[in-house]
This record gives C-alpha cells, structure tokens and sequence, in this order.
DNA sequence: GCATGATCATGC
DNA sequence: GCATGATCATGC
C-alpha cells in the first residue's frame, strides 16, 4: 500500500510521523495497512525501534552504513526513550546513539569524512514513552522532532570528535569518558561482560564504544518541543529558544570553547573576590556562603544567574565549582553536588542511567582560588584567597567504579529503607573513599520522605572529599604544585 | 584540627 | 517553599 509522503523531501518524511503520534508502532502501523500485524513480526529477527518504523511504518527499504536512513532527503530516523518522573514530567532516559566507533578504522577517517556528520546533521527524532516489560511495537511515541545541527553545535561537535579520535591516535582508547567531550561523546555500549576490542596504538583491550549526543544535549531538545507547546517542531524554520550564548561562532573558528573561557578567567589572577566584584560593579554580601561562585558567574555570565541560562553550558551539561586550597595545600571544604533524589535512585533500572552516573561524566569546570597572607586591613578577619587557575577536569574511568560502588550503596539504602540517620550505612568521610554522604538542606527540620515507607528522612547530598579534591588539583597542577604550596 | 551535622544568602 | 552552591559551628 502507498504512504502518502515524499522520500526526497525532509518536510514530507517529518509530517508523515504525525501518524505515529500518541500511537503504538503497532496501532500506527495497523491504521496504514490493516494487513501488516506487527504482533507476529516485531518480536522477531533483529533491530531497534527505529528500524521497525522505517520498515513498516515508513515502508521504506533499510539501508547500512554510511548513508542517512533516508539518503535523498538527508534524513537519519532517531527513536528514544522518555521516562516520566514522580511530578509526572518527562525526562530523557538515555544518550542518543549515533554511530559505532571501530577504533582501527576511525583513526584514519576525518570528521567530514565520518559516518556520524554524512548521518546525522539533519535528524527526526522520535520520542516515546519507556515502559518496562513492554514490547518494542507497544511503547507509545509523544513527539517528533525534525533537528538540524545548527553550524555552531558543528563546530563544537567537530572539536569532540577530534578529542576522541585523538585520545585513540594516543593509545588511550581504554580511558575514554564521556566526560572528555561537551555535546557528542564516546558512551560505553554493551553489556559488562561483552568481550574487549582492540586499539590500534596500544596493546590493551577497550571497551565497546559508539558516539552519541549527551544526555544534556538531549535535554534541550525534549525542553524545545516541550517549550513549542506541540507534538511536532522543527528547528529548521523556526528559532528555538532564546538563549544566551557565551561565545561566538567565530570564535569558535579559532579557539576551543574551554580555551577561550579559561583566558576569560585568567584574567583576573591573583584578584580576591572582593577585587574582583568590585571592578564588575558587583554587590556581594561577606556573609553570602556562594560569594565565590557568584563572583565566578558574573565574569563569565555578565548578569545572567545561572551557568543553565547559558546555551553552550546547558547543552554541555558542565558542571562549575569553586575551589578554596589553603596555603598548605589542604582544601579548605569537601565538595557537594546535588541532593540525592531517593525517588530517582528507586526507579532507575541501571547504573548508567542514574543521575549520580551523569554527574561523575560530566565534564567538570574548577575554579581554584588560593590562600595568600594579607595585611590588608578588610581581610583582617577572613583569609584571602586569589584566583589562581582554571581547571577543566573529568573524572578518570578509573574512578569510575569506586563511584559505581558509592551509588550501589546509596541505593542499597533506599531499597532496604535505611535512610534515616541511626540506620543507614552510607560511606562517611572518614571512610576514605573519596566521595561520601552528607545532609544539604534548609535546616535539619527540612526532611524528604522515604519513597519505600513514608516516613521522614533527611535531606542529603551527594559529596566529593576534600581529598579527592585535592588529588584532582595535584595532578592538574603537575610540578607547579610542589612549588606553590608545600614549601609553606 | 578535623569530621560531621547544621545552616545560610539568594533567586525563582 | 525550596534548590543551589556552598560555608559555618560544634564536639570529639
């Protein structure tokens, strides 16, 4: 039976899956073709939900590699899972899987050359509704997204690409993250105990890998059809959200996004806060416990409140954190992230998909301000702290599993219902272990409740020691270490 | 002196 | 009223 949209036109393709819409594959399917009974079908053979719908919804023949799924119109067909939370809203579930990285292959093939940029510049994206137990044809699609990769995000994407093909060219497939990279990163794919590959420069095996855009990525494009207020958008015709972005696309041209931050900054060494704020025309109050912070927002934000507000940093998912070193070395205060959403914790189903898992990934941002002696007389009843580097930084995969143990605890508590404070065996700073639980909340009255039993728990965080913190900066700082600190 | 629990200014 | 990005305050 015909299907009433144009192959060779991007627009047609994208307006033909309103059909799929608030539909099953299955029902979707049906409503062409009463003939087609995805119940005998679907469950057999191989491939994803996206090739289901290219092949019965879309009743278009499935082609490899390295071509778009549909090659006249440059379309690649996405589909991805949405989960909904507690509050009923939708989350992104996972990174969206674009290419496979053969490590023997990609080291000799550009980034224009690359399946990933013949693919996936312009995408229609899929949304639908995770559900456990259900069959591929049964889950329900939300919303369609027909998404250009704007020259911009190309550039950025561009610089990724040639940081994990330069970390293969060095041998060091095996420690790649997906906290090295800002939109498109190299995410482990497989299950645990799936076999090694091979590197070309280096004689240790690696873990499978495929490049992908980052949760974070994905979550503006779930916030921009959200923000449409429709099923469908495209942001090929119109704008997407008004943002503000930090830095140009000529810039871009001829420096890296980190680089060009890190002169920002650097500006200013050797200021205290206060210098620092004051030349900005900035009012911080001394009692203001994120004074530091706030003063590192309005160097790079210029009036903006948050690092989120900013485009380069929403889709990047970075996360910015002050540092204070005294001027022994120590740090002054360990380090906390978010509160830890026991709720989440409960739902989610793996490791990989949790959000302690996204923040040890990311790609961290550290500014580091040092103790120095002062005699000036406003400092007489504070230590003064300069700014003194900028420190991009991710977490080795080496770490990684020691964070997967720390989560596997936290989440051994939630499900045993230990989480209030006589019961739980959380890993403790003394223990360490590098990271540890700790309360963050209003006051000690401001409780959570426990998702399994009800009752009243405690706010807490999830914490970096301030040893860990100082590993990061010691092997940020190499020999210039030694140098500035220890001799005190 | 440090680990741990408690709390704060701010902004939405 | 609560999350954020932290620092403060205490008690061992």
């Amino acid at each position: 039976m015909d299907r009433d949209y144009n192959p060779q036109s991007a627009q047609s393709i994208f307006h033909f899956s309103y059909g799929l819409l608030h539909k099953s594959l299955a029902e979707a399917v049906m409503a062409i073709d009463p003939n087609i009974n995805l119940e005998n079908i679907a469950n057999k053979g191989k491939g994803g939900l996206g090739q289901l719908v290219e092949k019965y919804f879309y009743g278009y023949d499935l082609n490899s590699n390295p071509e778009a799924d549909f090659p006249e119109a440059g379309v690649e067909l996405k589909t991805t899972p949405l989960k909904k939370n507690v509050k009923g809203e939708f989350l992104i579930k996972e990174r969206l899987v674009c290419d496979m990285i053969d490590f023997c292959e990609i080291v000799n093939v550009s980034f224009e050359e690359s399946a990933f940029y013949k693919k996936c510049v312009l995408m229609l994206i899929l949304f639908y509704l995770h559900a456990q137990g259900k069959s591929l044809h049964e889950l329900e699609f939300l919303f369609s997204v027909l998404w250009k990769l704007k020259d911009k995000d190309l550039l950025i994407i561009k610089h990724d690409y040639e940081i994990i093909v330069g970390k293969i060219k060095a041998g060091k497939a095996h420690e790649l993250s997906e906290g090295d990279t800002m939109y498109l990163g190299a995410c482990r794919k497989g299950q645990k105990g799936d076999a090694l590959r091979r590197q070309p420069f280096s004689d240790i095996c690696a873990p499978k890998r495929a490049f992908a855009l980052k949760p974070a990525y994905m979550r503006t494009i779930l916030e921009f059809i959200l923000a449409s207020g429709k099923d469908m958008a495209t942001n090929t015709d119109i704008p997407t959200l008004e943002e503000m972005e930090l830095v140009s696309k000529e810039e871009l041209e001829t420096s890296s996004f980190e680089d060009i931050l890190i002169s920002r900054i650097m500006k200013f060494k050797g200021l205290d806060y206060k210098q620092i704020a004051k030349s900005l025309d900035l009012e911080i109050s001394s009692g203001d416990k994120s004074r530091y912070a706030r003063t590192v927002k309005e160097v790079l934000l210029k009036g903006l409140k948050d690092f989120e507000d900013a485009e380069e940093f929403r889709k990047a998912g970075i996360i910015v954190k002050t540092v204070r070193v005294e001027t022994n070395g120590n740090i002054k205060e360990s380090m906390s992230f978010e509160n830890i959403d026991y709720d989440e914790v409960l739902e989610v189903e793996e490791w990989t998909e949790s959000r302690w898992y996204e923040i040890v990934t990311s790609r961290f941002m550290f500014v580091v301000f040092r103790a120095i002696s002062s005699n000036l007389h406003e400092w007489r009843n504070e230590t003064r702290y300069v700014l003194d580097k900028v420190i991009f930084w991710t977490m080795p995969v080496e770490d990684l599993s020691n964070a997967e143990m720390y989560w596997e605890n936290i989440r051994m508590n939630v499900l045993s219902d230990t989480l209030q404070d006589a019961d739980n065996s959380f890993w403790k700073l003394a223990d360490n272990r590098d990271f540890h639980v700790r309360p963050k909340a209003q006051t000690s009255k401001d409780k959570y409740l426990s998702p399994i039993s009800n009752k009243e728990i405690p706010k807490k965080a999830y914490w970096f020691n301030r040893g860990y913190v100082k590993k990061i900066l010691q092997r940020a700082y190499g020999t210039e270490w030694g140098k500035i600190f220890e001799n005190h």
